[in-house]
DNA sequence: GTGAGTGCAAATGCTTTGCATGATG
DNA sequence: CATCATGCAAAGCATTTGCACTCAC
């Protein structure tokens, strides 16, 4: 068995080389900024902003607007997601990889805490009840938002 | 049986009630722009942004930064909820009484359409993953993007 | 009367855009 | 070598904040 380490580069070594045939399939070039804001933003540990993301890319001179322009196209292409959380108002996304896929968000409205639950059952349920809306599902958001175990605990 | 419109009013009548209760259980103050606002935001018939509803109230005299706070209240009274559609920077808001509570969205990518649909039993099914989790789900939010069935025919 | 609420305008922060320059196919 | 992508800086919005004035309690 693989490390989990392993694993990781190696999935997001497919992602990459997934973008780079989206890139051309949409007769798009494939750039070294879009590859390194691509490496970067699917190597991310957890959720993120736009701004920490590109935080973590300006120094290697990737300017706001393409880190931007290639998370759209990342989106796109299915491989980030963008997601909504409680209290922050900017967009927050989050890679979103084959052993990430399939997950839904609780997030505590007290602190802020996001825990991520499998989420496949009520995707399955949803996909059927779009179906009979003659709607074709792609992507599913699933989220609660409440109290988590602590500050339910704290709060009383 | 009453008409719809009556029914509708007296939903958002109870629903002010119900706010001016809010209001002073949390030592507020119960003034009028604040129950002109949260009239407006609950007659409204269908998703909002803080910006229209702004509009249909400015010549009323409200300001934006009071129809911002104001609808921050309403959101925690659980009278209006934020909800996230597809393709939209700004946040989102819905009236959140009786008869609407409780559904989710189908958003389509192409032509921007909502979809409502009774998301009773998924809101059950998350309510039992969160409380698994130790969390407890205080609101759900259950939505899906992709296709309708017009823009799915037209599509190809 | 007093403290909270409000309007106004300025500030903030995120995101997008126009345009000249540089890299890709 | 024609185009498309990029960086930069400016513009655009949505939202928040500071402050003097006003109103509910």
């Amino acid at each position: 068995m693989r490390l989990k380490e392993e694993q990781e580069i190696t999935e997001v070594a497919e992602a990459l080389a997934h973008f780079e045939g989206f890139l051309r399939r949409r007769g798009l070039k494939v750039t070294k900024t879009r590859l390194l804001i691509a490496e970067r933003a699917l190597s991310m540990p957890g959720h993120f902003s736009a701004t920490e993301l590109w935080g973590a890319l300006r120094e290697q001179g990737a300017s706001v607007a393409t880190v931007y322009r290639t998370l759209e196209l990342l989106a796109e292409a299915g491989l980030v997601r963008r997601c909504i959380l409680a209290g922050t108002s900017g967009a927050i996304y989050e890679p979103y990889l084959g052993r990430r896929r399939h997950h839904g968000h609780l997030v505590c409205r007290n602190c802020g805490r996001v825990i991520e639950f499998r989420s496949q059952d009520l995707e399955e349920g949803l996909r059927r009840t779009a179906e009979a809306h003659g709607f074709c599902l792609e992507e599913a958001v699933i989220q609660g938002i409440g109290l988590c175990r602590q500050c339910r605990e704290s709060l009383g």
